[in-house]
DNA sequence: GCCGTTTTCGGCCCGACTGTTTTCAGTCG
């Protein structure tokens, strides 16, 4: 069974908090988190590096200990160093740093004097009234941690970053009416355009922190308040989505926007070459000393640690300051740089809109062409096409774009890819279409070798052209199906097919990781809503921020083309 | 435990808020 990349990650982290726990070294703990996300984000499979004898002590925060520790993991499933922590204290006392106010020194504290090892056992102990005699604990320390546990709110929880903006931006909207707000904007992950988001974090510059905070708590969706001091507030909504609030004087808005934007290993990484140049970074700016020299932007906080402004969507300490400092930063592509959408369905197949109303809407977007790409027969559920009703579509098709100018229909399908590989239409079908897009919506459960092989048989067919969703996944309800996404990449480059990511909110698959990987490996990207009504064709941003966070340049999507150019690009031998 | 144009030891990003304390540790972002 082959060890995954996350599993690695999972294990460091799993250690670095028993460690924590134990009083280790901070840094010591550090360097357990910092090499999970490392091993987390990368590009390659990392068992395989080690099967192929490369040098893992390369890798950025990776040294010579972990390289031999990552390899123990790959070759024995599991981590000595790991199972005896274990040993030390109870694999489930993590659980109670989960709570909202407790960290690893208090549950350390509580494993002492109350024996507390589980949730359970702190529950009980609460509700016993022993925590608030426990030294370093009092009355609000007891009350409170019954109050986290009587909301049993899932701490874990993330939200779309889609469902994130339809409670953030009137939030935003309510802020900014305060007369003393100046600025104000939406930093954290949500700026760096993060597929799911944790929390929302709202930077205002403000002369009078006190007033703005008030303004802020006074929000009528406001459900509890967590802190609230004169320049920083938190308050978790009635959809349980917290917010942070923080504010600073009109000089600092770089600085801290750069601050509050992150990611956390990014800001560190940014710090860190401030000190080596004998500077201090912090919410409020740049010092040498005691003197500000920079901070009123975020260009400003770059210029001083010697490097061109990084854009948000590549603060994920992914090689974006390596990049910049050799002038190697991307182009990220845009919204506009997209001509056309590549896979949408009608109310032929499971899609509210008809085809005609698709289209309109695709004109009104500015799209120069719109492919039709309703499910074929085999997705019985989604009302699949078969080859007559293909057929008859296609005629249709001809006679709208007779009908309408200013956008092509262009005659595609949604192909399933069959249990054995096989495209659910025959080839005298699939040769007529002037695109065809496969993907698989059943047998989510085969092994991973099975579920590759069977990508890859559907790929040795000339007419596939793009793997639609190619994981499968709905980000928090269904995980991705098991497949090596990296031999899929490998044949798709030798093959001359190409993956999609979905824009739908829930879907965002290709992830930005293997987006890098995609690019990487030379293979181009699709950007597409999958929408299946003419409201869904909008959702084309979601999926450019997801390419933007995984590197894409205008040149490594497919769509960003004329037609013309890409139908050169779709024709195989 | 990592790392190096202040290198093989001695550093390691930085500050606000809370509660339990009498000056600060713990937590969080």
């Amino acid at each position: 069974m082959p060890v995954h990349n996350s599993e690695i990650a999972e294990t460091f982290e799993h250690l670095a908090d028993l460690l924590e726990i134990l009083g280790a070294n901070t840094f010591r703990v550090r360097a357990y988190r910092n090499a999970a996300h490392t091993i987390r984000d990368l590009p390659r499979n990392a068992a395989e590096m080690v099967a192929t004898g490369e040098d893992l002590s390369e890798l950025p925060g990776v040294g010579e200990d972990l390289a031999d520790k990552i390899a123990e993991i790959v070759e024995t499933g599991k981590l000595g160093l790991l199972e005896e922590t274990i040993q030390k204290v109870p694999e489930t006392l993590t659980q109670l740093t989960t709570v909202p106010g407790i960290g690893p020194k208090r549950a350390k504290a509580l494993l002492e004097a109350l024996d507390v090892r589980s949730l359970d056992d702190l529950k009980e102990a609460a509700e016993a009234g022993k925590i608030a005699g426990v030294s370093g604990f009092g009355e609000k320390s007891e009350q409170a941690i019954l109050h986290e546990l009587a909301q049993a709110r899932d701490v874990e929880r993330r939200f779309r970053i889609s469902t994130a903006e339809d409670f953030a931006e009137p939030f935003l909207a309510y802020i900014r009416k305060h007369n003393n707000v100046k600025k104000a904007i939406i930093a954290g992950s949500y700026r760096r355009r993060k597929e799911t988001v944790g929390d929302i974090d709202i930077l205002v510059t403000a002369t009078n922190g006190k007033e703005v905070v008030e303004h802020f708590v006074g929000y009528e969706e406001i459900d509890q308040i967590i802190s609230k001091g004169t320049t920083r507030s938190t308050v978790v909504l009635r959809s349980e989505l917290q917010v942070d609030l923080r504010v600073v004087p009109e000089v600092s808005y770089g600085a801290a926007l750069h601050y509050f934007t992150g990611s956390k290993p990014h800001n560190i990484q940014v710090r860190r070459r401030g000190v080596e140049r004998g500077l201090k970074i912090n919410e409020y700016g740049v010092f040498k000393g005691e003197e500000r020299i920079a901070g009123r932007t975020e260009e400003e906080v770059y210029d001083t640690v010697g490097l061109p402004y990084i854009l948000p969507e590549l603060r994920e300490s992914r090689g974006e300051i390596e990049a910049a400092e050799s002038g190697e930063l991307p182009t990220l592509i845009q919204l506009a740089d997209l001509r056309g959408d590549l896979h949408a369905h009608t109310n032929e197949s499971d899609g509210k809109s008809t085809l005609k109303e698709m289209a309109l809407a695709a004109k009104e977007l500015g799209h120069d062409y719109l492919a039709v790409t309703d499910h074929s027969k085999n997705a019985r559920i989604a009302g699949g096409l078969d080859e007559r009703r293909l057929r008859k579509q296609m005629e249709e098709i001809d006679r709208l774009n007779e009908e309408v100018d200013g956008i092509q229909i262009l005659k595609a399908s949604e192909v399933d890819i069959l249990d054995d590989g096989r495209l659910d239409h025959p080839d005298e079908v699939l040769e007529d279409l002037d695109l065809v897009v496969c993907s698989i919506h059943s047998g989510f459960n085969l092994s991973e070798s099975k579920q590759t092989e069977r990508v890859l048989r559907a790929m040795e067919s000339r007419y596939f052209h793009i793997l639609a969703h190619p994981t499968g996944r709905l980000i928090g309800k269904r995980k991705p199906y098991p497949i090596d996404l990296e031999k899929i990449l490998e044949a798709a480059k030798e093959r001359g097919c190409y993956l999609e990511i979905n824009s739908t909110p829930a879907r965002l698959d290709l992830d930005d990781v293997h987006c890098r990987m995609a690019k990487d490996m030379g293979v181009k990207i699709a950007i597409s809503t999958d929408a299946h009504s003419t409201s869904g064709l909008s959702n084309l941003r979601y999926g450019v921020d997801q390419a933007r966070r995984g590197w894409l340049e205008p040149d490594d999507v497919l769509n960003t083309r004329s037609w013309s150019a890409l139908s050169k690009l779709l024709a195989r031998s």
